[in-house]
RNA sequence: GCCCGCUUGGCUCAGUGGUAGAGCACUCGCUUCACACGCGAGGGGUCAAUGGUUCGAAUCCAUUAGCGGGCACCA
């Protein structure tokens, strides 16, 4: 305690306490002793097994352990469970390119070994991932952490595969899909993301057969002319004048040769274009519909390694697609069939992953219909308002829109890595769905059977997360405790792909939303407003920020972003950073003058009896308090960091301890030097406690070394567990205690203090020259309270005043004198002969009175329209008049100054 | 194309009907016995524009502009 360091070191307390916090066991909902408490619980959106975290994760754990703590310190039961996704393309992906740098190919290891290499690679960068989490101080129960491969999990996947199936709401079947060259898989609808592409409309004209036709042609436009080679008709609308003759008509596909008919399909707008549409059922997913509206064959041209197949020709049978497209259009302008060729620009769907173009393929796949899953879905939340967004707009419409346009889910993925499908098929083509091989070979009466080889979407098992990982389908105690969950934080790219899938299957399996709120959290960009991403590599690594600032002040900045698209900006963290070391060094004065005292001590007695500040600063504490769990409770994180910082800094720091140092720091021991030393670090440890949630290494570190801290102070729900601030209560707020007297009496103090000091500054007056302080005021109370020997002292010590003196006015004051009117009535005058610029002092004080005239005059322009009195409610005008009536003689007040002055 | 959000001091952001706020930056003065990552005192904004509703608008409505996002099967 002799040898406090004067700058606070984040590095050392990082160091110690988690360890330590983990070893006690604190994170784990066992902790709890308290039978009736009330759980709280929070699954962790699980980050990709292959990435590191940045700062958009460590954004939604810091706002997660902030709510942990919290409840936790509120007395709740609280499960935090932490995991990893399997993540099937991106981590089938890194390892497969690894495997090339050593010129292998996952073919070359087969897909056991591969599997092998891959459970091998996920540990080493899971590793790295739950380190980072450890550093961000993150309150999760390892001892419950998940994995979504975990036997568990997988046996999850496999019995709601099952069901689904049985139910008939997975099926198989030949769809067109998305499918990515590059990662020879298909994709979701979610998984590709239209980009505007500036590319070229191709006008192609195609000869009619047919007798009286003979030499006419219809013309197309298109922006991929390499699959006219599949064409299997052209459309028209049927209410389109120009082409109702030829409706039923039949054309000679150039290239091809083959005769498809003109079809009439209200689907074709007869405005684009020319009115007339090729038809490639095989290659387009409007076509597709199309075609199976019309009954047209598909022509497949294109193949799964976006080359051209045998179908398309001789000519252009194993071309790349693109050199198909050049090929295309040279043969039809070779045979003058090309009529323009014109810029358009267009979107074009590409693979999210790797950004290949997509080639729309028709494919059996695995397919689960949406509709009855949906539904509950949307009815929880028209009814019940289930799950609650925060913020509530735009997520609620965005979320309700997705659910209501929604198309079967592509659930199938050509991969190795993941769940595979639990589908097995007999020689003679039998599907069985079942839970094992052994279930499959008992249904099927065989063991001649072959597995699906696909696996399932990644999204698959994370719609599973917040049931799978409690347990399901058995029926096991944290199921029963912990869903459904209480929050879900994440960010906003995920509601589509994530969390309405979790509260589809939620409903399903458990008729139950997975958790009452969603919190989605702000994005963080760049401090040019991009996007950051490794590609662009403008990203901010956390871990860096927390080594130059402290894992502590990098979460307040966090906190304070809450919902909030944010550029950052490492000043905020600088700030927060010396906003830790001014609570390091408010505690450092604590315990340099701590010698006799106790937490918990000093506030005995009636609440009457007390001194000003003291009453003062337990009713600001207990302000705070209220506010910060108002806010939390709203998970405006924001305001609970603003409370936070300006009741500790300015409530605190910059008054209560100065106050209280006459009394802490007196050289004689004594009883009642004890008392305000325990007072101070009773307050302080308050505080502390408060601050918890958002700063957890720095309150732990301080509170550790308060004397008087201990086991004894824990919530009655952790009774028994070693002492740590992790588990004592979170102050709730008195509303008992807090004291409007007390407050609007140091609103007085605070005003005549820091009058005095401007005066004290207008004219360059060294802090060592000491002044004369006369205060004059009508006020019974406020002469009461300055005049008091106490307060006298205090204002002498904080304005660095010889001599402080009350009276009615100020009448008898010397004319060289520097004056200001005090907020709560009366005025103040600094005597300083031979100081004092008179012009100068007059116009300071004009001005200040023009102000309050301006103000004053707007007021009563109010109050002269008759309107207002009127309509407005009476509370208000009373308001407008009673500060027209303070403004008013404020101003006289000045004015007199003024003419005192000569 | 449709839908949505944002626009507040130099910067990053709060504020959602009744006196414009914070942090940083800026100016002045301070080695005042916790802290210069500090202390004290200041300056700075017609709240994007226009119109409307209202006794009263940064706040509600409409339009416009700029920026951003989501959705979409127009070849």
């Amino acid at each position: 305690m002799m040898d406090i360091p004067k700058t606070y070191d984040p590095k050392q307390a990082e160091q110690r306490h988690y360890a330590r916090w983990e070893e006690l066991g604190a994170f784990a909902p066992e902790t709890n002793r308290d039978e009736g408490a009330p759980a709280y619980s929070i699954v962790i959106p699980p980050p990709n097994v292959t990435g590191s975290l940045h700062m958009g994760h460590a954004l939604q754990h810091t706002l997660m352990d902030v709510l942990s703590r919290h409840k936790r310190m509120c007395g709740h039961r609280v499960l935090w469970l932490p995991g990893l996704d399997h993540a099937g393309i991106s981590t089938q992906k890194v390892v497969s390119d690894q495997l090339k740098k050593e010129g292998l190919s996952r073919h070359d290891l087969g897909r056991e070994k591969f599997i092998e290499r891959v459970w091998q690679w996920r540990h080493e960068s899971g590793g790295q991932i739950t380190k980072q989490m450890r550093r961000e101080g993150a309150s999760v129960d390892w001892s419950r952490e998940r994995f979504t491969m975990d036997e568990g999990l997988s046996r999850a996947v496999r019995e709601v595969f099952v069901r689904l199936y049985e139910q008939g709401m997975i099926y198989r079947g030949d769809r067109i899909v998305n499918w990515c060259p590059t990662d020879q898989t298909v994709l979701s609808d979610l998984e590709v993301s239209k980009t505007p592409q500036a590319g070229k409309l191709y006008y192609l004209r195609y000869p009619l057969k047919n007798g009286n036709n003979q030499g006419r042609y219809v013309t197309v436009a298109t922006t991929r002319p390499e699959t006219m080679l599949g064409d299997t008709a052209v459309a028209v609308n049927p209410s389109d004048e120009r082409y109702l003759d030829l409706v039923g008509a039949t054309i000679e596909l150039p290239l091809a040769g083959r005769l498809i008919p003109v079809v009439a399909d209200e689907y074709v707008d007869p405005a684009f274009g020319t009115g007339a549409v090729k038809i490639t059922p095989a290659h387009d997913p409007n076509d597709y519909e199309m075609g199976v509206r019309h009954e047209l064959p598909q022509v497949v041209v294109i193949d799964v390694h976006a080359r051209m197949t045998e179908a398309a020709g001789a000519e252009f049978n194993g071309l790349d697609r693109y050199k198909a497209r050049e090929r295309v259009v040279e043969k039809f302008e070779e045979l003058g069939l090309l009529e323009k060729v014109v810029d358009y620009e267009f979107s074009i769907s590409k693979c999210d992953r790797c950004k290949t173009v997509i080639e729309p393929l028709i494919s059996t796949q695995w397919f689960c219909r949406m509709d009855e899953l949906r539904r509950p879905a949307l009815r929880f939340l028209a009814e019940r308002k289930e799950p609650r967004f925060f913020p509530e707009i735009p997520y609620e419409k965005v979320y309700t829109e997705w659910l209501e346009n929604l198309r079967d889910w592509t659930l199938s993925r050509q991969l190795w890595w993941g769940h595979q499908i639990p589908a097995w098929y007999t020689r003679d083509g039998q599907v069985i769905v079942a839970r094992s091989l052994e279930e499959a070979r008992a249904v099927a009466g065989t063991d001649d059977l072959t597995q699906d080889p696909d696996v399932l979407d990644t999204w698959f098992s994370s719609a599973l997360w917040p049931f799978s990982t409690l347990g399901w389908p058995d029926e096991t105690d944290d199921l029963k405790t912990f869903y459904p969950t209480s929050v879900l934080v994440t960010a906003r790219d995920i509601i589509f792909l994530w969390v309405s899938r979790m509260v589809m299957t939620g409903l399903k399996f458990m008729d139950e939303t997975p958790f009452q709120d969603v919190f989605v959290t702000g994005t963080i960009f760049d401090k040019h407003g991009q996007r950051m991403s490794k590609m662009k590599g403008n990203g901010v690594d956390p871990l860096e920020v927390f080594d130059k600032y402290g894992v502590d002040a990098t979460r307040l900045t966090l906190a304070s972003i809450g919902s909030t698209d944010t550029r950052w900006n490492e000043n905020q963290v600088e700030s927060y950073r010396n906003f830790a070391n001014k609570i390091w060094n408010a505690a450092r004065f604590s315990l340099l003058n701590s010698e006799g005292a106790t937490v918990g001590h000093g506030f005995e007695g009636e609440r009457a009896a007390w001194a000003l500040h003291d009453r003062w600063i337990v009713s600001r504490l207990n302000q705070a308090a209220q506010s910060v769990n108002r806010s939390l409770a709203e998970y405006d994180f924001y305001a609970a960091v603003q409370t936070l910082y300006h009741f500790f800094w300015d409530d605190f720091c910059d008054w209560y301890i100065e106050l209280s140092k006459a009394d802490v720091t007196a050289t004689e021991p004594s009883p009642e030097r004890d008392a305000a030393r325990s007072r101070l670090v009773t307050v302080l440890e308050q505080a502390l406690r408060l601050l918890h949630p958002f700063m957890p290494y720095i309150t732990e570190e301080l509170w550790q070394r308060l004397p008087g801290a201990g086991q004894h102070l824990l919530h009655e729900a952790y009774r028994g567990a070693e002492a740590t601030i992790m588990l004592t209560s979170y102050p709730e707020g008195s509303a008992a205690l807090i004291d409007e007297r007390a407050e609007w009496e140091m609103r007085a103090i605070i005003d005549l203090v820091s009058r005095v000091r401007n005066i004290r500054s207008g004219i360059n007056l060294k802090p060592s020259e000491a002044v004369r302080v006369i205060v004059g005021t009508a006020d019974d109370n406020l002469r009461e309270l300055f005049g008091s020997a106490k307060s006298m002292a205090q204002i002498a010590r904080l304005t660095r005043a010889s001599e402080i003196s009350v009276r009615e006015s100020l009448d008898g004051v010397p004319r060289a004198a520097a004056r200001a009117v005090l907020e709560q009535g009366g005025e103040v005058a600094v005597p300083l002969e031979g100081l004092i610029d008179f012009a100068q002092e007059r116009e300071r004080l004009g001005r200040e009175r023009d102000k309050l005239q301006r103000e004053a005059a707007k007021l009563e322009a109010q109050l002269a329209n008759p309107q207002f009195a009127e309509r407005a409610p009476a509370e208000k005008v009373k308001e407008v008049r009673d500060r027209l009536n303070d403004i008013a003689q404020r101003a006289a007040a000045l004015q007199q100054m003024m003419e005192a002055l000569g």
